[in-house]
DNA sequence: AGCACA
């Protein structure tokens, strides 16, 4: 009996075709990080644009089971406008077997990679975990105090403290999963702020509870309040 | 359609 996503049995790593091929691939994988990241910790994402692989990106995560809520739940998820069609990886990728010991470098490099995979190491040792969305409410704030001058709720949401890089679309990929979704202003003289509207309050509330402090990039939890009426 | 590791 074939299988509905091909017979490839789960992987850590998740194998996406279908992308836009007009997307950067330094903003496509950022997007992929900020949507994929709700699953589980990434490790590793790969995204070529050769002749043979662009339109394909490799999202690896440190758990099976994030790959299979991925693989699920976000098939055919709407992506720079086209369906994202997602599948298991059919090999093992170099940063898990690394990880546990069993890498063999393919022909062509040789002891000067183990320097840089020793200062990668040191780096991974550094990064935080996936995004648990909510988990993180309050980490630009600091404390819950600061919801004191909060503005009321409404249907538009001031979101603060993203990377610079920030696009408009990758916040759109973002808050697009919650009903009621409208649309993303950002501000081009204003850097790392955006507005979000959405059709009422209560959907504005729970896109916000949801992705409160979530992280475009490790480095940047974003901080989501109601904007100013 | 296409399975990589710049």
């Amino acid at each position: 009996m074939a299988m509905l996503s091909g017979d490839i049995p789960p992987n850590k790593t998740i194998y996406i075709k279908n992308l836009n091929e007009k997307v950067k691939k330094e903003e496509l994988k950022r997007s992929l990080y900020a949507l994929f990241s709700q699953y589980g910790r990434i490790l590793d994402i790969v995204a070529l644009k050769t002749e043979k692989l662009r339109g394909q990106a490799w999202v690896v995560f440190s758990e099976v089971t994030a790959a299979s809520a991925a693989v699920r739940q976000m098939q055919n998820f709407p992506f720079y406008d086209k369906p994202m069609r997602i599948q298991y990886a059919k090999t093992k990728s170099d940063c898990i077997a690394k990880e546990e010991g069993t890498y063999t470098p393919r022909e062509k490099r040789k002891k000067q990679e183990e320097k840089a995979e020793k200062k990668r190491r040191a780096e991974e040792a550094q990064r935080s975990g996936a995004n648990a969305p909510g988990a993180q409410a309050g980490a630009f704030h600091g404390k819950m105090g600061a919801q004191d001058n909060a503005n009321p709720p409404n249907n538009i949401l001031f979101i603060q403290n993203l990377p610079h890089e920030t696009t408009s679309m990758m916040l759109q990929i973002l808050f697009q999963q919650y009903p009621g979704f409208r649309e993303v202003r950002m501000i081009e003289a204003k850097p790392g702020i955006a507005f979000v509207e959405f059709d009422d309050d209560i959907q504005a509330s729970i896109a916000m509870q949801s992705l409160q402090g979530f992280k475009i990039t490790p480095q940047n939890p974003m901080s989501i309040a109601y904007a100013k009426k």
